[in-house]
DNA sequence: GTATATTTTTAATGTTCACTACAAAATTAA
DNA sequence: TTAATTTTGTAGTGAACATTAAAAATATAC
């Protein structure tokens, strides 16, 4: 045998010295993360989280860091890029009519997902706040805007590349649709069904189709 | 003279016997109003209502009972059908159009209105909540989905007398200017300019023109 | 084995929360 | 005047909040 060997996890990196965590940091956090959404920033208790987490305080605190902290790594992990539905939808290769379709509709289901809270965590968690959470507010304000802003991206690279009209206005038509959008979350979180939402989309994709036609001067 | 007289106040009513009130019951309630507006329920404290009242916590509770009740209270308030928007809208006389219009310009308007908190207080001051506060939630929904009702009603009526053609789908069509008023007040609240809002109207203006030719078979 | 490092559980900590007891103040009624 | 009534300001109350101190437990390193 060789020289003295080191302990390894399952994936053969070195393990850590110390007692070993009993959970499973990323289960965690998506746990952490659901009661966030449900009950946003301000409405949840440290209560709340370390019984969904299956832990006691200084277990989320020695992981974690504090309220705050967890709850921006939640919001980080809810809005990765690979999970995402905005960001994939607007990164869809093709037409950008199926790229905002695919927002849409892609949305209004995860917004209806029966395994999950109802309506977007970015919209919903941290709308109404005291002035000590005014950082979540804002770091959940410049996401929504980070979306906003992909979206004007995407329909200016159609405009570029003839998929849009010229004359369509681009910051507007952003607009419109992301306010469509926020209104999903709305009313995803009062009980609407996957149909009253699809309904929903249907309307504002006639509504493109009628907008770009008439911009295309038909 | 006549007989032993009675105290009136300046309405000519009976002034109560005892130490009179030093504030005046309305404007403090439009005081809680603003800040619960501001802040939500949840993020408001009754420091932040005593401030704001410019009373001390006994009076506060003397006039209207409780944080919960003074919140229900402003929500009444802010609500009144002399005061709310989408009900002014909704019932003027006239097209179905105009009314409609009056629903989404009016309400873009009131939302960045600089007099007071930006988007609407029965859209963005209970949407997350703990359990606790679960009774506002539902509150607010009902409110929200008492708008949306009148806004059926409304174009029901219209279908009834010719004003929408027999083919439109009232509920879909509800649906969707519903979802893009709550998005206007989410917009509002993230900053955005009367411009910008009343740019989202237009599209959504733009849209039911045609939805409603096209039914018509045009 | 012994030392070191890390997480665990238990049990607190100080702070902030909504709310209230109490007595002085201000009014009407007789 | 005196009694009755109501609101006021001061100064609390207990409960719930996010956070942590301390020591036992569990792992690696040597």
């Amino acid at each position: 045998m060789s020289s003295t060997h080191r302990a390894t996890d399952a994936t053969g990196q070195p393990r850590r010295r110390g007692r070993p965590r009993a959970f499973d940091r990323e289960t965690a956090l998506r746990q952490a993360m659901e009661v966030f959404w449900e009950r946003g920033y301000e409405g949840t208790r440290l209560t709340d989280l370390v019984q969904a987490m299956r832990m006691n305080p200084p277990s989320l605190y020695g992981a974690f860091g504090s309220k705050e902290k967890l709850f921006r790594e939640a919001v980080e992990f809810y809005n990765s890029p690979d999970r995402s539905t905005t960001t994939l939808a607007l990164e869809r290769p093709g037409p950008v009519r199926d790229a905002v379709e695919a927002l849409l509709r892609d949305n209004a289901r995860a917004y209806v997902d029966p395994e999950t809270p109802h309506g977007c965590l970015v919209v919903l968690s941290a709308i109404s706040y005291s002035p000590e959470s005014e950082g979540l507010r804002d770091l959940l304000r410049s996401l929504r805007e980070q979306d906003r802003d992909r979206l004007r991206a995407r329909l200016r690279a159609a405009r570029a590349d003839g998929g849009l009209p010229g004359s369509v206005d681009v910051d507007r038509l952003a607009s419109f649709l992301m306010s469509v959008l926020f209104g999903l979350s709305i009313q995803a979180r009062d009980g609407a069904t996957l149909a009253e939402l699809d309904g929903v989309v249907d309307i504002t994709l006639a509504s493109w189709d009628h907008l770009v036609d008439t911009a295309r001067g038909g």
